[in-house]
RNA sequence: CCCCCGGUCCGACGCGGCGGCCCGCCGUGAACCGGGUCAGGCCCGGAAGGGAGCAGCCCUAAGCGGUCUGGGCCGGGCGCCGUCGGGGCGCCGGGGGCGU
């Protein structure tokens, strides 16, 4: 997803890569370009229109002050914008401490019923303890499908008859909870093709019934804009208050993504990325903003490297030690999952290991056993000797073993660092990230 | 030539000096095998809650360094400093007596 529009707007700045200064004309010729390339990914035209104007106030305001280059600027403004576009700060569906009764609904064909499996095994892990309802009577396909995924994940189900009314779902629902502990129940409900006045009765009585504490609208990126349209009907019949976004990792040219938080004022907590259930991964604005962008998160690496040693040259140059590595660290996880990035690239996905994912955990753990040596073994990892790690292993909650690869990770990336330094440049920087999973 | 005094000489003590050790004080000082607090991570638990605990920080031990117009003890190829005592051959300085 989103190739296409990466391509055109990587196009569009890059024509002014290089050029001292702008002129007007200059600005009105890449504000129209950024619009059709906005148009043609399918972004609603409202959308696009406002997109292009907030683009242009905030490129006449900055354009004489700023001593970055044109291009710079521009891409940095449509970042802000898109940023901006896609919801600013990274939302999540509310957790209470338990008594989360979270409704999904949507269009049949969106992956509702996937999304649940995906929320399920997502909160699990994160140590809640969910129940998924299969409420999906029109098909039972659909319920023997979540069964399956449920299994999958370690979560039980709660099937519901077909034509059963809510209450007694309500009350089979509440005799099973007093029995069996869960701080968050997922419901998968019915979804069709069209709306229809039925399904909304049904949905509303439901929600009505249940009273969710979020009542969330699984949309498929790879829809067009009346996907959107379809939004603000569940929205005023059921009231509607986030977003999951599913098959970002589609074909589709992903305008209805990007329209979809503006468009229908909800905020966007999940996107859903692929069929297997740890699929899922929340939404950051500022993530898919740089993804879209193709700036990657690489360039903005290279240019914390930089600042970096410019701020800190009471450190001897050329060194590198597990401080920085943990920075280094640090920095992508901030900029997203790098794994996901390389996905992107089409044929990829499929050669990578499947350790190369660096989540949120992962992070945590490697922090941990950094954060449990002395600042004397951060700077010089080589006295790391057996009884040091085994300290280290077990006051970090790890083991031995993840101690090894750490330091294993860190000499690699010390080796790629010296070689960098000395010659520098982006494409060896990206070699030292790429080269090797974690 | 004789007498007296002082020194030179010896001893004890004191004082000072030098050296050593101890105490006091200051600094530093334990990866883990010291204490406290324990972020992060870990463990038990459905939860509420508990638990172990690394780094850091604080404290502390040995050790190291300093302090020497701080205290104590010990030791001298130390002093030409003090007190007391010894010694009286020689030598030095001073005083007195006798003889030619």
């Amino acid at each position: 997803m989103f190739e296409g529009l990466s391509k055109r707007l990587d196009a569009i700045v890059g024509r002014l890569r290089g050029r001292g200064r702008i002129t007007e004309a200059d600005l009105k010729a890449v504000l129209r370009d950024l619009r059709r390339a906005l148009l043609e990914a399918d972004v609603n035209f409202e959308v696009a229109k406002s997109f292009v104007r907030r683009v242009e106030e905030k490129a006449l305001g900055k354009k004489v002050l700023e001593s970055l280059s044109p291009d710079e600027l521009i891409l940095a403004i449509v970042h802000e914008e898109m940023v901006e576009l896609l919801g600013g700060q990274a939302v999540e569906p509310k957790l209470l401490p338990e008594g989360n009764l979270w409704l999904l609904m949507g269009l049949q064909g969106t992956g509702k019923t996937t999304a649940a499996a995906k929320l399920a095994h997502y909160y699990r892990k994160k140590g809640r303890r969910p129940l998924l309802v299969a409420a999906d009577t029109q098909r039972p396909a659909a319920q023997d499908q979540l069964e399956i995924l449920a299994e999958q994940v370690g979560v039980p189900v709660l099937r519901v008859e077909k034509g059963e009314p809510p209450a007694s779902v309500k009350r089979r629902l509440d005799a099973r909870l007093a029995k069996d502990f869960r701080d968050l129940v997922i419901v998968d409900t019915a979804g069709r093709l069209q709306i229809d006045e039925v399904l909304m009765d049904e949905l509303a009585a439901l929600a009505e019934a249940l009273s969710p504490t979020e009542r969330v609208l699984v949309v498929d990126a790879m829809m067009g804009q009346e996907a959107l349209g379809v939004a603000r009907a569940f929205d005023e019949r059921v009231g509607v208050t986030g977003l999951i976004l599913t098959k970002l990792d589609g074909d589709a040219r992903g305008g209805a993504a990007l329209s979809a938080r503006h468009v229908t004022g909800k905020p966007i907590y999940f996107a859903g990325v692929s069929e297997k259930v740890d699929g899922l991964e929340p939404f950051y604005p500022d993530r898919l903003a740089d993804r879209i962008l193709g700036m990657g998160d690489l360039k903005t690496l290279a240019e914390r490297v930089r600042e970096a040693e410019l701020k800190a040259p009471e450190k001897a140059p050329g060194k590198f030690d597990l401080e920085d590595l943990l920075e280094q660290m640090r920095q992508i996880q901030k900029m997203g999952s790098f794994a996901e990035i390389l996905k992107m690239i089409p044929g990829l996905s499929r050669a990578l290991p499947q350790n190369l994912d660096l989540d949120e955990r992962a992070l945590r753990r490697v922090e941990a056993i950094i954060l449990s040596m002395t600042p004397e073994e951060r700077k010089n990892p080589r006295i790391l000797n057996a009884s040091r790690r085994r300290r280290i292993a077990r006051g970090s909650g790890t083991t031995v073993q993840e101690v090894n690869r750490l330091i294993k990770t860190y000499e690699e990336a010390r080796a790629l660092f010296k070689r960098l330094s000395k010659k520098g440049g982006r494409r060896s920087l990206m070699g030292m990230f790429g080269g090797r999973p974690w």
